[in-house]
DNA sequence: CCAGTTTACCTCGCAAGGCGATGGGGGCAA
DNA sequence: TTGCCCCCATCGCCTTGCGAGGTAAACTGG
């Protein structure tokens, strides 16, 4: 996957994600690894600083969990801000992915 | 548009112009002006230097080309290293959009 | 004839994002 | 005790788009 075309898209997928509940992470990591079948690999030098960027933000905010283990997760959630940021934020990719293809021709529905 | 999500699009655009035939910087700017009803204007700073990677890269060739008013205008052409390029382009496209929608939902057709 | 606008090229410094590297620390198994 | 996996995080580098600035010639209106 192209690094350049990769940024900005950071914060639409982060949201995107924690609207089905709370999640940390290297769960996060693992979750987008697994559901593009290995393809993309969210690093953590990406998502950390966008996880607190949102944070700050107010969009999310986090909480510190201890697992039977006695080992903690920071575990992120969506707030209602951050609800209404997305739907903005999609809006957006509507536009720019309708502007791209208006010149490059409509993508495959397949990769 | 989010100045972020558009970064790593340039490329892929201008190729899929220049498939259309020879074009002017100046020219490339109004043209997706135009196309997209003056929502995304392109802009020079991001312009010139993605179109002087790409000759340095060898996907597209340049000439200057004096018009009936003595000026010049230097056009840019496609190379078939440059149409290659913009199919792999394209590919890496389809996949990124995917990738993302997989994650957001898809995107209405109209934004 | 001259000022302002348009056409046309280009570069520079800044901000922001992703990446690779690096680092810390705890749990667990061989 | 060694090494791997989980889990957090930061830092410097590279690349991109942008705003601003610069040059220059042609056209337009007064």
């Amino acid at each position: 996957m192209d690094r350049e075309l990769l940024k900005g898209s950071t914060p639409i997928l982060l949201l995107s994600l924690l609207t089905e509940g709370p999640m940390y992470g290297y769960q996060i990591i693992e979750t987008v690894l697994q559901r593009t079948n290995g393809s993309y690999t969210l690093k953590e030098g990406a998502l950390y600083p966008a996880l607190h960027k949102l944070e700050a933000a107010e969009f999310i905010s986090s909480y510190w969990q201890t697992q039977a283990n006695g080992r903690d997760r920071r575990y992120y959630s969506l707030l209602p801000a951050g609800t209404a940021f997305l739907e903005a934020k999609k809006k957006e990719w509507s536009l720019f992915v309708n502007m791209v293809e208006g010149f490059v021709g409509p993508a495959g529905s397949k990769g």
